[in-house]
DNA sequence: CATGGGATTGACT
DNA sequence: GTCAATCCCATGC
């Protein structure tokens, strides 16, 4: 499997890129990329009323529901016909911490943006939000902040799948309090960008 | 049409 | 560490 796929250059790409909606901004802390060719992905059983989104053309967003409780958030990459996402994992949250906490329920920083079920909760991204563009909103995406330094990225195995484990194809910034779940210190040396 | 399985989280032992 | 909640969708009869 070709390592330069583009959704792999993507999910490191949006590492520091920022998540934006209804009054609230994070910084991608942590992300996953998925791809057509390997069973964890959606869209490797083809186009399906689910998996639709994700061969549409790049910059779409895929929500769907996980374990029937959480809305989880993909940027489709890829050229239209290729399906193929990025999952955000995590924001170091930004702005609006007042709204991410009411919609939380909780107040810690921490405990706002730190899983792929926390940030859209955090954010009030739901299922109507999917296939929409990340560009034109009401979900946005956008460049890192105003000097925001690029950080470090590590790369490991995908969280809370049974197929295609071996593929590392998490990636985080490096040190990060805000990642769903922390890297074993031993690993943390194993910077790919 | 019935069934089974999650790209998770939070509460509890 | 264990475990239930809860719903959408893919699959199979």
């Amino acid at each position: 499997m070709a390592l330069a796929m583009r959704v792999v250059d993507a999910a490191q790409a949006l590492v520091g890129c920022t998540l934006e909606h209804d009054g609230a901004v994070g910084v991608i802390v942590e992300t996953e990329a998925y791809h057509e060719t390997e069973p964890a992905c959606h869209a490797f059983v083809g186009s399906t009323g689910r998996s639709r989104v994700l061969f549409e053309a790049p910059g779409r967003l895929y929500v769907y529901r996980s374990y029937g409780i959480h809305a989880l958030a993909n940027v489709v990459v890829e050229p239209a016909g290729i399906g193929a996402a990025v999952l955000v994992r995590a924001l170091e949250p930004l702005e609006g911490l007042e709204a991410m906490a009411a919609r939380r329920g909780r107040t810690r920083p921490v405990d706002l943006c730190s899983g792929p079920g926390k940030l859209t909760q955090a954010l009030g991204i739901e299922l109507i939000h999917n296939d929409t563009s990340v560009r034109d909103g009401p979900v946005r995406l956008g460049p890192p902040p105003r000097g925001w330094e690029r950080p470090r990225i590590v790369a490991g195995e995908r969280i809370g799948i049974t197929k295609a484990v071996e593929l590392p194809w998490r990636f985080c910034a490096a040190d990060s309090v805000h990642v769903s779940r922390p890297w074993p210190a031993a690993m943390r040396g194993a910077a790919v960008a």
